[in-house]
RNA sequence: CGCGGGGUAGAGCAGCUUGGUAGCUCGUCGGGCUCAUAACCCGGAGGCCGUCGGUUCAAAUCCGGCCCCCGCAA
């Protein structure tokens, strides 16, 4: 039986762990991120992974540092591993942890790399309007997301914002990863090109205020890029207002962006620099997520209202 | 004790400052108008006003405890 250190941090490496049990390897090892107090009141909170891991009865590791951590080489090397399998750890690991394994430590990143390398893969790829995106596995080296590429999968974006490709992702990448580690003597390695290489980054709140003064179809990919998390807003009346949920709403008008060019129904229109978006779902400042249904029920949004 | 908003009909909200028969938009049910309708008109059902306690002749409203939701911050 196959020895599994398995290192992983939020929702979209859990997958991976649970199909990972499922199929029968010795997950010897959790490695997580250490727990952090999170949301109102400063609670602590453990990562979904370590979750996972503790409902499966595995033995959880949270070094609040990985490099030269002489206790956390210890811990690892003493569970002679296979393979290590690593989802979205979020902690770069040294040339000496990777040498451990005795087969190969194995990355799931979520992109066809060699495009968007780093921590927001899934996010970017919608932002940029690619139409088809994948998962990966590959061989790790000390670079971010740099290593041989073993096994890969595609799955196109279509209209899904980013949670909801998050999670058919973690899907496909858990199947990819059994799969690789399965036939690994069978896989040949593939080099990237990093002449193609673009990077992902963080994507962080800031990022997510919308301006109006962008074309419609750019707005309405922003919005589905920053869903659920860090979500993009706007502002009304002095309050911060969410966009979870739009629709290009092709017309020509002269009002200045941010304008509300018509209240429906069950939906909203908001002029942008070319074309206009139809608003669906949103969550004003205070309350809760809705649809545009119910926030006009409580909410008297008239024509002429402005959104910055 | 991090800061702040909120819990009122199936949904979303108003009412609370200045206690006194609980209201609006939507949905739902019935009727009407219409060639027809998601449109319009008329009517009805549906609430222990988050929870526990206090003040009062009287509490959605004032006071205190608790539970839950959300924005900011992390």
């Amino acid at each position: 039986m196959k020895k599994i250190v398995f290192m992983g941090t939020p929702d979209i490496a859990v997958p991976s762990l649970k199909a990972l049990v499922e199929n029968g390897f010795d997950v010897a090892l959790v490695i997580t991120q250490p727990d952090k107090p999170k949301g109102r009141g400063q609670n602590m909170a453990f990562s979904p992974v370590k979750e996972c891991a503790l409902s499966l009865g595995l033995k959880c590791y949270q070094p609040e540092k990985i490099k030269n951590n002489s206790e956390a080489m210890e811990v690892i090397k003493s569970c002679e591993p296979d393979f290590f399998a690593v989802v979205a750890y979020g902690k770069i690991l040294p040339q000496e942890i990777l040498d451990i394994p005795k087969k190969a430590p194995i990355n799931v990143h979520f992109s066809l790399l060699p495009k968007y390398r780093g921590p927001a893969p899934v996010n970017w790829a919608i932002l940029n309007g690619e139409e088809e995106t994948g998962v990966n596995t590959m061989l790790m080296d000390a670079g971010m997301d740099t290593g041989d590429i073993l096994l890969t999968k595609k799955t196109p974006v279509l209209y899904k914002n980013a949670g909801e490709l998050a999670d058919e992702l973690a899907i496909s990448g858990a199947e990819l990863l059994i799969e690789t580690i399965n036939n690994f003597d069978n896989i040949t390695p593939q080099k990237q090109d990093d002449a193609k290489a673009t990077k992902a980054p963080m994507m962080n709140k800031e990022m997510g205020l919308i301006n109006w003064n962008n074309d419609a179809c750019y707005i309405e990919r922003m919005v589905r890029a920053f869903t659920p998390w860090p979500a993009s807003y706007t502002n009304l009346d002095d309050k911060k207002v969410k966009i979870f949920k739009t629709k290009v709403y092709e017309c020509s008008h002269n009002q200045k962006a941010g304008t509300v060019i018509d209240v429906k129904k069950d939906s909203f229109i908001v002029a942008c620099k070319t074309n206009a978006l139809e608003i669906f779902e949103l969550q004003i400042e205070g309350k809760k997520r809705m649809d545009t249904k119910s926030f006009l029920a409580g909410f008297k949004l008239q024509t002429g209202a402005l959104f910055s």
